[in-house]
DNA sequence: AATTTATATTTGTACATACAAGTAATGTAC
DNA sequence: GTACATTACTTGTATGTACAAATATAAATT
């Protein structure tokens, strides 16, 4: 369905303006897909990001910094993530021997079960984005990269 | 830059994941460039929403309902968005009298000159999004509206 | 070594969102 | 015309976000 026809607007001022109101429509529409999978499976989006993370370099830790660095939403508090994923035993956290300001984080067995489970059960949240096919999935990833710069 | 260079990851799993943290983290880029453009002119981007779908009807009313379904972001609470904008003197509200339940919501003079202060100032909005050529903003708008099907 | 600056994380707070429950007016069925 | 359902909006609440200020450690400067 053309954005137009999604939010009962007959045109837009330009083609930049089409852009971003779909954007901003259809990351809503991405969150409406991927926000009850997770919630079924006791995560948020956020929370399975930083797991994927640590599991990304475990059994190393991964610091803070790190982890909001490579988070795909920023703006997550990582502190208050980290601490509801403690508190579910996803995960530890120690004060770094070399540098006492860091906080080294790692998956626990209990988080990467966990993840496991998520990986199983993914296939069904992906293939609500198989309207459009590999080739076009890759076309608009790389249009997105070039839009911001 | 490549999102696998944005978020610090080697590769993605397939096309499909790495076009859906690539809309993820584009999205929150777009808000970042976004915000502070209407914060700057006392608005959020919510509030202009209303405003411009307000105007589009000016000067016959809209009620909640027809506002919501005309946002970008359906998931805002109309009512205290209205609160807002009334607090600002930029929309009027009233009971309709054909059916009571029904609020008519009319964008005031105020409201009107707020918005043509917006419009002055968006071509530098809209600057951010040059990255692209017209022809690569319809591609990319076509295929967010085929990904959502 | 004391002082300043920078880095890494935490905390506070105002505001926004998601979602469920509540209220009030209208429509429908008997 | 009373009872029940539906529609349209409101309110409550728990949780999340944005952003600024605070803390604590380390590094750099004098």
């Amino acid at each position: 369905m053309r954005i137009e026809d999604e939010i009962h607007q007959k045109h837009f001022k330009d083609d930049y303006r089409r852009l971003m109101a779909n954007l901003l429509f259809t990351n809503n529409w991405v969150n409406q897909q991927v926000m009850p999978f997770f919630k079924n499976l006791g995560l948020t989006l956020q929370q399975h990001n930083v797991l994927a993370i640590l599991r990304g370099q475990h059994p190393d830790p991964v610091c803070f910094g790190d982890i909001q660095n490579r988070m795909v939403d920023r703006n997550s508090n990582v502190t208050r993530l980290i601490d509801k994923l403690i508190e579910k035993g996803y995960v530890t956290r120690d004060i770094c021997a070399a540098n006492r300001r860091m906080i080294e984080v790692r998956i626990t067995e209990k988080g990467l079960e966990k993840l496991a489970q998520v990986d199983e059960k993914s296939p069904e949240l992906f293939a609500k984005f198989h309207n459009l096919s590999r080739d076009e999935a890759v076309m608009a990833s790389n249009l997105l990269d070039r839009l911001r710069g």
